[in-house]
RNA sequence: GGACGGUUAGCUCAGCGGUAGAGCGUUCGCUUCACACGCGAAAGGUCACAGGUUCAAUCCCUGUAUCGUCCACCA
């Protein structure tokens, strides 16, 4: 043996391993093989797999969250590939709208300028840069993660195709009467200039002060005096004896703008155990009071603009800010002698802007509107015959839950960033029309002149076609092999955002759901269990650990312990833990490799009882592991893995195998060496989804017949698929 | 206000109708010829609480407590 030239394999071997040098190496290996493409893959490879990429928001680097989502959709691509599967993923960049306008607008502060000030063509360029140079940082660290996403089909949600996509959903949805422009009371951020969804709010719980004012013969009870002035209407509650003969009557009503005169209205809405029993009406500048003015025809005076001020229609008050003007209201309402009494222990939900934590100013607005209730149901249908199936069950819970309960969907957005609404809006009579064209110049209604629509599309609106827009619906053959798609890997957090917009948009447009299985992960928490968040310092960066540890490591800590749609603590020990598991792997293979040196693998010797056994110990641990991966419980085939090649191949097996491989019997030996080789690479192949750098590299040593790349390699057992 | 989920070793979490498991951490001992990013050994839990079903419950049922998440228009 000492006289014998040490071999290429040797060399390599002799040096610890070194993940930062070996998984660029392989990486690039990978890519310059095409096999991320699925037309390249070998002929074995037959059935379609597919997976679509959570598109990155293209506003920054890579957090722990995507290091998640890269993890578990690698893994899965990459255990169908070695199944036989014509895995194909597609990988995509998202231009995000608001998210990335509100980080665009952040930068622009520091640099002490205002999109308000800009011109938006040139804010939508400075934005469209910004996005591109940041896209192509992010690809780098999706490579950096191992990702065998197929690069030639990458997406951003801007390109012309997609936009086109989204485009022809609009005017269909037209079309089918799901869409509608209105004035409708919608979630108005004051600093961000723009409505919100439903979703993009949070609500807060705060306590106000509640304040009692004289109204007229009545008492009324208030967190707003401010919007008094635009109150059209007094209401109470249609059995509420204490006021039963004002109803529908006017009364007269002393304010601090002088005398008024109001309807009483008697509707069920009205809690006569709250406050006084009597409600002020507000409709343009309350939700609720918005649904009763619409039942009972009352007019909408707006008295705060879209700054958060009051306007002129309040006197003295206008120009102020909604919290100064609140203040004087109460001052002058009680030198008037009309401020009853304030409840300071008032408790309630506002909802705030998710963003900027701003307080909504529900504001009356033209916006478009997709009727939702119609597409849901068609959702819940396919989620209750079993079409999509969400792992764990309790998503479906929580996701027929929002279903059930969902409202309209405004889509809308005053927001440069984003996908323009292809739509003319009448000067004259305020109506708006789809024109994908572009060629309407006359309101098809009124006659009047038309505009451009300055509105962009909720970024949601348009991510929700994702699956089948990339896929390049209707014609393409991509859309024909690979649409439904099967798994559909994201966050849990956006179940309601992305998930089920997708369903019933998938649904709606294309006849098929989008994709067959949703599995959702957790957060990404640190080890305190705190959420990770940039102002905290506790955030661990994917990219560094990579660096640090190797991406196999990383890759295992966020796999391990992590089970779906529960939230995952993550800290470096935990990452550090795994680097070690792969210098086990390293020295467990040079063992192996150096007692097998003068070894014919040509010649299957005979085996013995008790290496048998271990063979077969073997093929049940890959079963249990098969099983667990198809099941969706990586969690748990990751921490088999680390345990049997750890505490029973290095710990026993190998250490058993020392008296054997010193044996003078020839037979004993060579048992020992084909059992330990074999027990070795399909260990190899196992972990090859979990940590394919490593193995990828040990596969491109290991003295094997197969000489083709690890990534394309039989998975060992062929049964127990379930797909 | 409603819904959903958790409560198991110091920490992070598995598990399952038949007298408790893993990783990390801790303690002790090892320069053992693949590996100190290692090896060997050890300590540590009335499985939140109270009832019920059962021959048998950490596991099933009911209730309580507690934590968390999501949803929600009582001014």
């Amino acid at each position: 043996m000492s006289d014998e030239k040490p071999s290429q394999i040797n060399v390599k071997l002799l040096k610890p391993y070194n993940p930062k040098e070996t998984e660029g190496r392989i990486y690039k290996i990978w890519e310059e093989s095409g096999y991320f493409n699925p037309y390249n893959l070998p002929e074995r490879h037959k059935e379609p797999f597919t997976i679509i990429m959570p598109p990155p928001n293209a506003n920054g680097s890579l957090h722990a969250g995507h290091a998640v989502f890269v993890t578990i959709e690698d893994l899965i691509i990459r255990y169908k590939r070695m199944r036989g599967f014509r895995a194909l993923w597609v990988p995509g960049a998202d231009h995000a709208g608001f998210e990335t306008q509100v980080v665009y607008e952040k930068k622009l502060e520091k640099e002490g300028r205002s999109r308000f000030k800009m011109d938006p063509k040139e804010l939508y360029q400075e934005i469209m840069d910004f996005t591109q140079s940041n896209k192509a940082f992010m690809e780098n660290q999706l490579r950096g993660l191992g990702a065998s996403c197929d690069w030639s089909r990458e997406k951003f949600t801007l390109d012309a195709d997609i936009i086109e996509t989204v485009y022809k959903t609009f005017k269909k949805l037209s079309d089918d009467g799901l869409l509608y422009r209105g004035k409708r009371i919608v979630n108005w951020c004051t600093k961000h200039q723009t409505s919100l969804s439903e979703l993009e709010t949070t609500a807060e719980e705060k306590t106000d002060s509640l304040y009692y004012i004289k109204y007229g013969p009545f008492t009324v009870a208030t967190v707003r005096p401010e919007t008094i002035f635009g109150d059209t209407a007094i209401a109470v509650n249609p059995e509420d004896k204490r006021y039963k003969e004002f109803i529908g009557k006017e009364v007269e009503i002393d304010t601090l703008l002088g005398k008024i005169k109001l309807p009483v209205i008697a509707d069920e809405y009205v809690d006569k155990e709250f406050g006084t029993g009597v409600v002020k009406i507000t409709p343009a500048h309350d939700p609720n009071d918005f649904a009763i003015g619409l039942k009972y025809n009352l007019p909408a005076v707006e008295v705060i603009d879209k700054y958060g001020k009051l306007n002129e229609k309040t006197g003295k008050y206008a120009g102020l800010k909604v919290d100064e003007a609140r203040k004087l209201i109460i001052e002058d309402l009680e030198k008037a002698g009309l401020l009853v009494k304030i409840d300071e222990n008032y408790k309630h939900s506002v909802k705030s802007c998710y963003k900027c934590a701003k307080t909504i100013e529900p504001k009356i607005m033209d916006q478009w509107f997709v009727k939702t209730a119609p597409l849901a149901e068609k959702a819940m249908e396919a989620v209750s015959s079993g079409k999509i199936r969400f792992v764990t069950e309790k998503f479906e819970k929580i996701f027929f839950h929002w279903m059930k309960n969902i409202q309209d969907w405004n889509i809308s957005r005053q927001i440069v960033w984003g996908i323009p609404i292809p739509a003319k809006i009448c000067k004259k009579c305020g109506e708006g029309f789809v024109d994908l064209e572009d060629e309407m110049k006359k309101c098809p209604k009124c006659g009047g002149e038309v505009y451009d629509d300055p509105d962009t599309f909720d970024t949601w609106f348009s991510s929700g076609q994702w699956p089948f827009a990339v896929l390049g619906y209707p014609d393409s053959n991509d859309y024909k092999i690979y649409y439904p798609t099967d798994v559909m890997e994201t966050g849990s957090d956006i179940l309601f955002f992305w998930v089920a917009r997708m369903i019933m948009l998938g649904i709606y447009v294309t006849g098929e759901v989008p994709f067959k299985t949703v599995y959702l992960h957790g957060l990404v928490r640190d080890v305190n269990r705190q959420k990770m968040s940039k102002s905290k310092g506790n955030v661990i960066s994917p990219i560094e650990m990579s660096d640090k540890y190797g991406t196999d490591a990383l890759r295992m800590a966020l796999i391990v312990g992590n089970t779906p749609g529960s939230d995952m603590a993550l800290s470096e020990d935990k990452i550090k833990g795994y680097k070690h598991f792969a210098n086990k792997i390293w020295n467990a293979s040079r063992f192996v490799l150096e007692n097998t040196k003068d070894f014919d693998f040509e010649k299957k010797p005979e085996i013995l009882e008790k290496d048998k056994q271990l063979l077969d110990e073997l093929a049940g641990e890959i079963k249990a592991i098969t099983n667990d991966i198809e099941n969706y419980r990586f969690y748990l085939a990751a921490e088999k893995l680390y345990h049997y090649f750890w505490h029973n191949f290095a710990d026993i097996i190998i250490e058993k195998s020392k008296a054997c491989l010193a044996s003078p019997k020839k037979g004993e030996r060579e048992s020992a060496q084909w059992t330990l080789f074999e027990i070795l690479s399909t260990l190899i192949k196992t972990l090859h989804p979990f940590m394919p750098f490593i193995t990828e590299e040990i596969w491109s040593i290991l003295p094997t017949k197969d000489k083709n790349l690890l990534m394309v390699g039989n998975w060992p057992i062929q049964e127990e698929n379930n797909k």
